[in-house]
This record gives structure tokens, C-alpha cells and sequence, in this order.
DNA sequence: AAGACTTTGTGAAGGCATGCACAAAATCGC
DNA sequence: GCGATTTTGTGCATGCCTTCACAAAGTCTT
């Protein structure tokens, strides 16, 4: 029961959830119903409802979720009890913003390295912390790490192959582009361009309709 | 036929064949397959030939889609024939690189406001262009425009009313949380440490699978 | 202690999306 | 001009996700 299977689509709701929660611990509610949660994440509570099933029986009938426990199986559940580390690699305009972003830390990740080939930009300080090339990089890594790829598109590949064959398994691009990994790697994407796209497209179309929403849902009140 | 009903994940897709079908256009090809197109765009060509169904039958049996008209044809269908005006609200570091950022330039969009509250930077110059208050964005915005939020959380809901009120229908959120709009404007949400955290339960996890893609899919070769 | 009330957890149904497999349609070679 | 070959377009089956609706299970009131 604590094991089964959990759906995507549930795997990828489930950071929206422990957001919703967070307020909420901190302003030390103790309880929630599915409905309030609901509405704060931007759902249907009948999903929630669902979803949280996954997890187990966490709520009380009648009553509601405990908030503290239900973030705590939450965070469990993605593997967050320890921040895991993160590499930057290619701090340009884009890399400097990710390094200074600090909803990293907050939601459970570690930067641990910047990395860069420009040897003008290798050395420099960005947000504390020191720019290294990729040699630094492979030789101090030794740890579990995610790789979010900053580069320009050409170099994202190369990069990206470069990583894989340092062990990581995990990936953030947002070069657009495929690439092309070991089927034990998992990338995810994002295209910001492909995003004004898709809004584009209903903008001209819907003049009526209009409504979609990435993989959350937009709110109602 | 031409105005079928094109479904959203479909939808989600035109822009990766548009970006796939880009260099094949410079490079002066003139037919490509949907088994060659799908291996560029990182889909399996069953699904493309489905998708492509949907905008009318632009291919040619036991030939292939012509590489240009193909690309017209769906750069029509996303809306893309004029550049669409973005006005980017939140000057700091995410704005700062979103503003510097040429990928929007080369896939249809204009980047024609930047807009910040702060004084200090209102009236400096980002990119090349002129930083204005909301009051200077309000007075000057007359066309169709889509707005990107990347001010902090807490000022995102009140930027999303302010915009709305001024006549805009389509926004891309970067800041984390839900924002509630009316039923006729549609967002768009970006929030990285959700797919960090959708990673993190993947590497934790699936110490044997592991493939997932956002929407669309890694590669294989 | 029992009945009223609230809210979860889930079975069932409907809707979408994906993948398969093949007929239809076009070209090419002779 | 015809058969072999290629590749599209799509009907069908399968599986996944979402939504509905309600029984089960708890609390609260008296
Ligand atoms: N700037 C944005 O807002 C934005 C938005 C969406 C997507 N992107 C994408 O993100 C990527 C980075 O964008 P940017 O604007 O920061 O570009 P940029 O040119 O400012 O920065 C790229 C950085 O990568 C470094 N680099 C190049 N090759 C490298 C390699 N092999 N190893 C390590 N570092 C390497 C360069 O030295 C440079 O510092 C691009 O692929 C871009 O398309 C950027
Ligand atoms: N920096 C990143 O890489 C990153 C990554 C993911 C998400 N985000 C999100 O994007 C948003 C921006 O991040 P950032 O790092 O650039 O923050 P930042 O603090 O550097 O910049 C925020 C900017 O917004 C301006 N601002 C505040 N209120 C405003 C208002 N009402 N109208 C107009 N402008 C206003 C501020 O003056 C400031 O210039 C945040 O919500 C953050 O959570 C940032």
C-alpha cells in the first residue's frame, strides 16, 4: 500500500502540494480539508483526493489531513529529507539568474557548482559562490548531483554527454532541443519560447474558449 | 477539415516540429518523412503523422511533407505569422536574462516593454531598452500582448489583476504559487523547483527505470 | 449511546492520448 | 502502362487520467 505505483500525473501535482502546505505549517494549522487544499493548489479536491491515496491513509474522515504529517510524507515521498545538489553548467544570462535563485534552497536543493568553459567567466564569484570548468567539476563531484543545463543550444549535447558520463542521472535543459541520453537518464525540458507558443495559439484561436494550464490548473477564485 | 478541433497535446507539440523543420528550412531540404521528422523532434512518427492529420493533409504518400510549406503551414496554425508583442514584468535577475534572451526574437515574439516598480530601476536601459513603471506600460499598450511575470511570489497575484485589467488574456508565470484570473485569460506556469522535485523523486526512486519527459520525449539516437 | 453530520477513499464511467497496423495513394522502374 | 515500393492518413484497441458519486469511517451533539 505504501508501495504501489503513483501515477505521473500525480508524481508531478505532488510539489505543487507540498507548496500549498507550506503556508499553511508555518502559520501552524493543523488540519486541512481536501477541499481548502484544493483550492489553495489549484485543484479539484476530488484529485487530490486521489493522488494523495497514492501515499496511503494519511487523512482522518470527517475531518481532514494533517497538515504536518501530510507535508512530511509529501517530502518524503519525493525524496527531498535531504537537499540534494545541483550543477549550473553554462552561466550566462540564464545560469546567473538560476544561481542567485533562491527557491532552490528553499524547496529542497543545494547548488553546489557553477560551471563554465569561457575561461573569463571560470574564477569569478557569482552569488557566492566560485565559477569552475568542467575538469574541476568532474574531479570534485562524487556525490548523487542533478545537472541543469544553461549552455547555448550547440553545447547542450556535448554537455549533456559529458554529464552522463560522470554518473548523473538526471537532468534540466533549457537549451532548446533534444537530446539524445542512456535510456537510465532522465531529462526534463524547458522551452520557454515553445510556452509563448502554446499561449499564442490560443490567443489567436480562443476567442471564446480559453482556459489550459501547464499540468496544474489555473485558479477559478 | 482545415478547422478540426486540434487537441491540446497536439498542440503542445507543433512548436518542437517547428523547431525541428527550422534547419532543415535553411538547409534548403526540400521533403522530409515523418519518420526522419519524428527522430529530429524526439517523437515516434505514428504520433507525428496523427498530429500533423490534425492541420489537413499537407504530405504526400510514398514521398514525405514539404519542408516549407509544412512550416508555414504550422506556423500559421500557432499564430506565428506576425511576431507577437511580450511585455516582461519583474525586472531582476530572471527578467534581466529573459530580456537578453535572442530565442524569443527568432521564434515570433517581440519583446516591446520591460516593467519594474522599483525606482532604481525604471528608466535604466536592459538589452537595449528603456525600463518603464507600470503606470508608462499601461499608458502605451494598445495591441494584442502577452505578459510574463517575474516579480516575487507575493506581488504575482496583483500583477496578474493589473494586466488583466488592462485587456491581456495570456501570461507566462515564473513566480511559484496559483494565480486566479478570469475564466477567459489563460496562464501558463514555469516554476523550476517543481521540476527538480519531479526529477528528485524519479533519481530516488526508479533505481531501475527511469525515462520520462516532460511533454515531449528524450531522445534515443 | 445513538443519530446527525462531515469528509475521506475508491469503484465505475467517460474522455483523451498513444501506439499499432494497414489500406490508400503516390512515385519509380521497366 | 503496370507492378513493386514507399510513405501517408486513420480506424481500432489499449491504457491512462479525470470526474462523479457514494459507501465507509470518523467526529460532534445531545
Ligand atoms: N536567457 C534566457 O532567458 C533564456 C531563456 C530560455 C532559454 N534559454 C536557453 O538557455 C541557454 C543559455 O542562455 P543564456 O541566455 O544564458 O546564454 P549565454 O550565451 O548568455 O550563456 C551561455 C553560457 O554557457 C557557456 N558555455 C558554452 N559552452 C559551454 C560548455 N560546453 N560547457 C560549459 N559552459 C559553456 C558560455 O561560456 C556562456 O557563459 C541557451 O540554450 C538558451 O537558448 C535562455
Ligand atoms: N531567478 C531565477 O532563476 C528564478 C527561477 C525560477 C523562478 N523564479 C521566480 O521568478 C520571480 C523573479 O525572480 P528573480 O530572481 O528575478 O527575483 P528578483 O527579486 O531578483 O526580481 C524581482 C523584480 O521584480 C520587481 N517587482 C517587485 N514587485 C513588482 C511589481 N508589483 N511590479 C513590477 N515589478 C515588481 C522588483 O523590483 C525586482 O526588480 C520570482 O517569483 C522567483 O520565484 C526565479
Amino acid at each position: 500500500m505504501t508501495r504501489r505505483d503513483i501515477p505521473d500525473a500525480t508524481v508531478a501535482r505532488l510539489p505543487v502540494y507540498l507548496r500549498a502546505l507550506h503556508p499553511l505549517v508555518t502559520a501552524g494549522v493543523e488540519v486541512v480539508s481536501s477541499e481548502e487544499l484544493a483550492t489553495i493548489a489549484g485543484v479539484r479536491s476530488a484529485g487530490l483526493r486521489k493522488d494523495l491515496s497514492y501515499l496511503g491513509s494519511y487523512g482522518v474522515r470527517g475531518v481532514g489531513y494533517d497538515v504536518e504529517r501530510l507535508a512530511s510524507e509529501i517530502t518524503r515521498q519525493l525524496g527531498l529529507q535531504h537537499p540534494w545538489s545541483v550543477a549550473i553548467i553554462g552561466m550566462g544570462n540564464l545560469g546567473h539568474a538560476l544561481a542567485a535563485y533562491s527557491g532552490f534552497a528553499t524547496r529542497g536543493f543545494r547548488v553546489q557548482w557553477l560551471v563554465d568553459r569561457d575561461p573569463a567567466v571560470v574564477g569569478t564569484e557569482i552569488a557566492g559562490m566560485r565559477v569552475v570548468d568542467f575538469e574541476q567539476f568532474a574531479a570534485t563531484v562524487t556525490e548523487q548531483v542533478i545537472a541543469v543545463i544553461s549552455t547555448p543550444p550547440v553545447a547542450a549535447q556535448e554537455v549533456a554527454d559529458a554529464v552522463v558520463e560522470l554518473g548523473v542521472r538526471s537532468i534540466l535543459n533549457f537549451a532548446p532541443g533534444v537530446l539524445s541520453v542512456p535510456s537510465h537518464t532522465q531529462v526534463r525540458k524547458v522551452d520557454l519560447a515553445t510556452e509563448l507558443q502554446i499561449l499564442a495559439f490560443h490567443e489567436q484561436r480562443g476567442k471564446d474558449d480559453a482556459r489550459i494550464a501547464t499540468d496544474g490548473i489555473e485558479a477559478s477564485g
